[in-house]
DNA sequence: CGTTATTACTTGACATATCAAGTATATCTG
DNA sequence: CAGATATACTTGATATGTCAAGTAATAACG
């Protein structure tokens, strides 16, 4: 099965290397801002109470918590985000979505579904899809 | 279905930015070379002439041919690949791997055989994979 | 032929990601 | 409660990717 292993790795390679940045500049061709910073702004403006600890949130989006920190950072100068000291636990931060980001995120987040739907939905059956969650 | 699709879309953004990067510093570990060099030398390693285009080897990788510019370099540096200016046409250069370089990936692809067939095959069932592979 | 495109690649500036240390606060342990 | 350890995040150096502009060689046109 050696040849089906390599296959399905290099197909699924290919994807996540020419698929994810396609989308990502879209993004910043409809938005304005770039792909991470959607992924972030989305992650944020999903939040059921007003902010997450920077922690969680990377935890969040499997990222690493040094990357989130640089991110943070860039995004709160362009006041996409804010960040705050936790009051209880003053090593951590809260970080919440701005207004500005907030406006940003809501108006790209229609436009990107429809990319996606176009890029992703157009083109796989429904079982394929089924097949993808599961697989993930 | 605009649930499905986002659910779909989320799953895969998912694998692609927590897998691609995982097996990548798996090669790092076990051989020394970035995720992104062993791409470049498995596909030199698996022509069936010397060398290629510059042009041509960014194209077979989906890749922007400044990308693979930059890339070329730096390998040429570390002495993995070597460049050379084509005789026909002097705008283009032929890539081809060194030595060292055939040695690495050499050494380097049988150990990511089994990092992939472990993070993957063992996890998906030969319909998932093939239903992969169909809708890449 | 000479001029204009086109092609193939390079370069440099900038954005972003990653890694290894560092700092500051909290918690745990004797 | 003092010292050790752990946690949450920051910082800076380095690697890598991307974009826009540049250079040099070939091709295409009149």
């Amino acid at each position: 099965m050696k040849d089906l292993d390599s296959k399905a790795w290099r197909a699924f390679h290919k994807i996540g290397t020419s698929l994810l940045p396609h989308l990502g500049r879209q993004i910043t061709n409809h938005s304005g801002i770039s792909g991470t910073e959607y992924v972030v702004l989305v992650a944020l403006s999903e939040l059921t109470v007003p902010s997450v600890n920077l922690n969680r949130l990377a935890q969040g989006l499997g990222w690493e918590i040094s990357r989130m920190s640089h991110q943070i950072s860039r995004m709160e100068e362009t006041g996409l985000v804010k960040k705050s000291r936790n009051t209880d636990d003053s090593r951590c931060f809260d970080v919440s979505i701005t207004a500005k980001g907030r406006k940003i995120a809501e108006a790209a987040i229609p436009l990107q579904s429809k990319e996606i739907n176009h890029c992703f939905s157009e083109v796989l059956t429904q079982a394929q899809m089924k097949s993808l969650i599961e697989i993930s």
